[in-house]
RNA sequence: GCUUCCUUAGCUCAGUUGGUUAGAGCAACUGACUCUUAAUCAGUGGGUCCGGGGUUCGAAUCCCCGAGGGAGCACCA
């Protein structure tokens, strides 16, 4: 009967199971009215007026258990957060002995009434007591203390990273504070959503599956379609599609996209991730750009009024890892030509340097540069080096090199430059904008560009996209477009410096058991 | 892809120059306890020391190969 591979406590709680079973207990019931969340009680609780929570339902997970002969006291956990469960044997009369056989992990329904303990805990005091789903595994749950300001001190904490990520569902149950980044990033897709939508901009599905990618410079994953015998590639960007709806007419649209590029993975990339992008008809950048500050200030403005001083919720956080600034998002955001900002932190002007120019100014402002690098390359990298770190309040960069942007208009009056700006918050890209480009032959060319790019060995530039032209040729009203990597902005609004943090399941590598060498 | 560090009980971790039977706290089990809260007290069980190979009288410990992870770098919006 007993399993050989389950240790001593798994098969401890399936004995406890079975004997559930035998003693007529449904260790898996079907389902339990609740009344109340945790948070519900504690919230409203009035030592001097019980009535109103003399009768409560509750339910959770069971986080810890207490039992002192004839009375215990356990805590569960919903998604609210925890409350103190009193059991009496005199008020539990057929239940008490099984207590025996609950085990932490397992959840449990409970009613009766709250009050507050001698030692000051607002619990319930249980007078029906019901188990609704036996935990046959162990939780790495562990014993917290809060101290006087509320802090919880978890000791021996389930702190293994790979394990977090790999289990995420353990990882909720053990160190639940970290539900409120997850909260944040669905209340900031939901709040750009309602931000469009109030607009009148239609959200638009476009193809995941596609049989030509494009709108970025990436390598793409590719997949292979039995029934037409084709290949296909997963997304990188929907900004193509996103086009072909504004020449179809729509004068407004967006979409908010999972993409997809197969390459390195770190704190800020992930293999699949999500972005939003629109396009709004008869806009500029200009207009983009006033556009997208009152956005990201207003969804900021909302995450600091719902869930208050996030940094200070989240109790994973390495000690060490103080300096995040304070980011005001009330001013008005920066706004600065790329040109200009390379001369405010190198001294240089660095507009219209030729390549052994840029390389020459590199070696003097001390920027190491590979000699096999263009002179975008370079650039790129004197801006990475000397630019973004200081970009740390809301800061609009705006007009690049054209070289730079393959699908941004020309500059109305900057030659060589394109109408383009990426907002930089906390030393790190947010969003990337232009006015997009829709004179076909200029489009042609720089695809064309690119594609002379591609065949001289750089996997990453663009491939043209036939179709993708022809929507141009028939004509596409002068578009703003706008995109914003929702990861990062959220990795932003909840103060994670990992793009694994605010991603339910990242992608890991898959886990090899009993490899052999 | 490169460098570097890590992997010991369910969780968090010790483990001496290489030395007997690998330890602790929590969790589990048995018992006591009807307002406890890291409950307390007494007792008990629990290990593929990441995997494989090697050196040695002897390996958790030293060496080699492999796996996974963290951090950094490179690549990259």
């Amino acid at each position: 009967m007993e399993d050989l591979s389950l240790n001593d406590q798994e098969q401890q709680r399936r004995l406890k199971l079975a004997e559930l079973r035998s003693l007529g207990i449904n260790p898996y019931p079907v389902q339990f009215d609740k009344t109340h969340g945790a948070q519900d009680i504690l919230g409203s609780f009035d030592d001097a007026d019980t009535s109103a929570l003399s009768a409560v339902r509750v339910a959770g997970r069971i986080v810890s258990f207490r039992k002192m002969g004839k009375a215990s006291f356990a805590h569960i956990q919903d998604d609210t957060g925890k409350i103190q469960l009193y059991l009496k044997k005199d008020d539990l009369p057929e239940w008490y002995d099984n207590l025996r056989l609950l085990d932490i992990g397992d959840i449990v329904g409970a009613s009766g009434f709250a009050f507050r303990t001698r030692m000051g805990e607002i619990s319930v005091h249980v007078t029906e007591f019901t188990l609704l789903t036996k935990s046959i595994t162990l939780i790495p749950l562990t014993k917290e203390e809060t101290d006087a300001e509320g802090n919880v001190h978890r000791y021996s904490a389930f702190a293994d990273k790979e394990q977090r990520y790999r289990k995420r569902y353990l990882d909720l149950i053990a160190n639940p504070e970290i539900k409120s980044t997850f909260r944040i990033r669905s209340r900031v897709i939901t709040g750009m959503r309602k931000y469009f939508d109030d607009r009148g901009w239609l959200e638009v599905e476009t193809p995941i599956l596609q049989p030509l990618y494009g709108g970025a410079t990436a390598r793409p994953f590719i997949t292979h379609h039995n029934a037409l015998d084709v290949d296909l590639y997963l997304r990188i960007a929907d900004e193509l599609y996103l086009k072909r709806l504004i020449v179809g007419g729509f004068e407004g649209v967006y979409e908010i996209s999972k993409n997809f590029r197969n390459e390195g993975m770190d704190k800020t990339h992930n293999p699949e991730f999500t972005s939003m992008e629109i396009y709004v008809a008869y806009k500029d950048y200009l207009w983009m750009m006033d556009m997208t500050e009152d956005l990201i200030r207003t969804l900021a403005v909302d995450v600091q009024q719902q869930f208050g001083n996030v940094s200070k919720q989240r109790r994973d956080a390495d000690e060490g890892d103080v300096s995040r600034a304070a980011i005001d998002f009330s001013v008005p955001f920066k706004r600065a030509g790329m040109f200009d900002l390379f001369l405010e932190y190198t001294g240089k002007n660095l507009r219209g340097m030729s390549r052994e120019q840029l390389v020459a100014a590199a070696g003097e402002i001390g920027v190491p540069i590979d000699p096999s690098w263009s002179a975008m390359k370079v650039l790129d990298e004197i801006f990475s080096e000397k630019v973004e770190p200081n970009l740390i309040q809301p800061t609009f960069v705006m007009d690049y090199p054209v070289e730079m942007s393959p699908l941004a208009k020309a500059h109305r009056t900057e030659p060589g430059l394109v109408e383009r700006f990426e907002l930089y918050i906390n030393g790190k890209e947010i969003a990337n904008s232009f006015s997009e480009l829709n004179d076909p032959i200029d489009q042609r060319e720089r695809l064309e560009d690119q594609a002379r790019i591609r065949a001289a060995g750089d996997d990453e530039a663009m491939v043209v996209d036939e179709d993708f032209l022809h929507a141009i040729e028939v004509g596409m009203p002068p578009t703003a477009g706008l995109g914003i990597g929702i990861d990062r902005l959220v990795m932003l609004l909840t103060q994670n410096d990992s793009i694994r943090d605010v991603l339910l399941f990242p992608q890991m590598r898959p886990e090899k058991l009993n490899a052999e060498g």
